[in-house]
DNA sequence: ATGTGATGTAAACAACTGTTGACTTGGCTT
DNA sequence: AAGCCAAGTCAACAGTTGTTTACATCACAT
């Protein structure tokens, strides 16, 4: 046959196994950071043995560099997906989101883990800096601002807002950690709004997604 | 004699060794995390023996605790610096804070390390709640945030975003990284009235603490 | 000066870390 | 059915980890 029985999946499955491996990866280093995390711990996990780590990734830094390619592609389709009107329900939904697995949003949280290596050190600062520039560029296109460089400053204040609040949820802190999606939107588009455009919000404040 | 000639102070002191001990401690758990930072890495820092650490702490996790109880002291008297005016100010000076020594901040950074101790853990997270009820108690009056739910949830928004800018800066982040205090108080300012006052933000906003 | 307890050091421990090489097993081709 | 290579396992490696034990040394009271 060559399939399980059962679930139709091939008991010897490369592909699967490397899939696999990086999803345990991003959650156990989203949550406990890159040196409390064991590649026997990923391993375990994922059910397959530890030496396949080093053969899919050649090493734990190299499965970590995976892990943090994930987050800038999965980063960078959210930002796609932005139509340039409501910033703060698209950075609540990326705050609150689940990331398909249940657990923490995960691609926030792997944005500020950091294993010693420099050139992954880099890559991870080179996407901070790339998704603030993007948020300045979106958000923040008010006269209100003379210098480019106080608008790049406060859209990384925002950035920094959001990453915080993942990191308080994922701490447990209530009530931020219970708070919905939904409960996130309207605390944060004050926010939002408060740096970037500095001045009152109105209900009508935001064109194109506001209610008819 | 029983003293240095030149510093004055004595060779052998339990409690100098002790406070250099928490001092290196602080800092390379504050930058690097429980976990990646080694009793070997900080006794060497510290120029003294590795089992002076167990002798004075106990464990390593010991050593973290008593880190941990220092950020609290110090967030405490921090906090009750604050005259209830000019919360975005202090806020500003604690992120950008030196603490005396030079390098960024450390109380706010060590408060988001963790060990795996489950007290530990408790303990970090009632301070937090502690301080965003703080938060709340002291920016909060206004009237227009019926719920006490929905204040401390944006109190916690205010303290994710102080954390999250403080890990930004600890990452090398630019120009976040760069700012000063002062570059930072407007901004934050616009950010907390955002979040906390849910409307305009003007210069005379500020009761006590504004300019005549 | 001299013993005595506090202070610091050195070395070793057992457990754990990432990594590697030799080996086994499975699935596909022929 | 046989063979072959990819996919996976096993066991060991060298180094590092936190911790402990036995030993040395300084400061001070006597």
């Amino acid at each position: 046959m060559g399939t399980d029985s059962d679930t139709g999946q091939r008991r010897r499955d490369a592909a699967r196994t490397r899939g696999l491996l990086l999803e345990v990866a991003r959650r156990r280093f989203a949550r406990d950071g890159y040196a409390a995390t064991t590649v026997r711990d990923i391993a375990d996990e994922a059910g397959v043995n530890v030496a396949l780590i080093n053969r899919y990734f050649d090493s734990k830094e190299g499965l970590f560099e995976a892990c943090l390619g994930y987050a800038v592609d999965e980063l960078a389709r959210a930002a796609g997906d932005v139509p340039r009107s409501d910033v703060p329900t698209a950075i609540a939904h990326q705050v609150a989101g689940t990331t398909a697995e249940g657990g923490p949003n995960q691609v926030l949280l792997l944005l500020l883990r950091s294993s010693g290596d420099e050139r992954t050190e880099q890559m991870r600062l080179d996407v901070l800096r790339r998704f603030a520039e993007r948020l300045a560029a979106t958000a923040g296109r008010q006269p209100d601002l003379p210098d480019p460089d106080q608008l790049m400053l406060r859209a990384q204040l925002v950035l920094a807002a959001a990453i915080g609040t993942t990191l308080l949820r994922a701490s447990g802190l209530q009530p931020l950690t219970r708070a919905t999606e939904q409960d996130l939107i309207e605390p944060l588009r004050d926010l939002v709004h408060g740096v970037l455009h500095n001045g009152p919000r109105r209900q009508d404040d935001i064109e194109g997604d506001g209610r008819p």
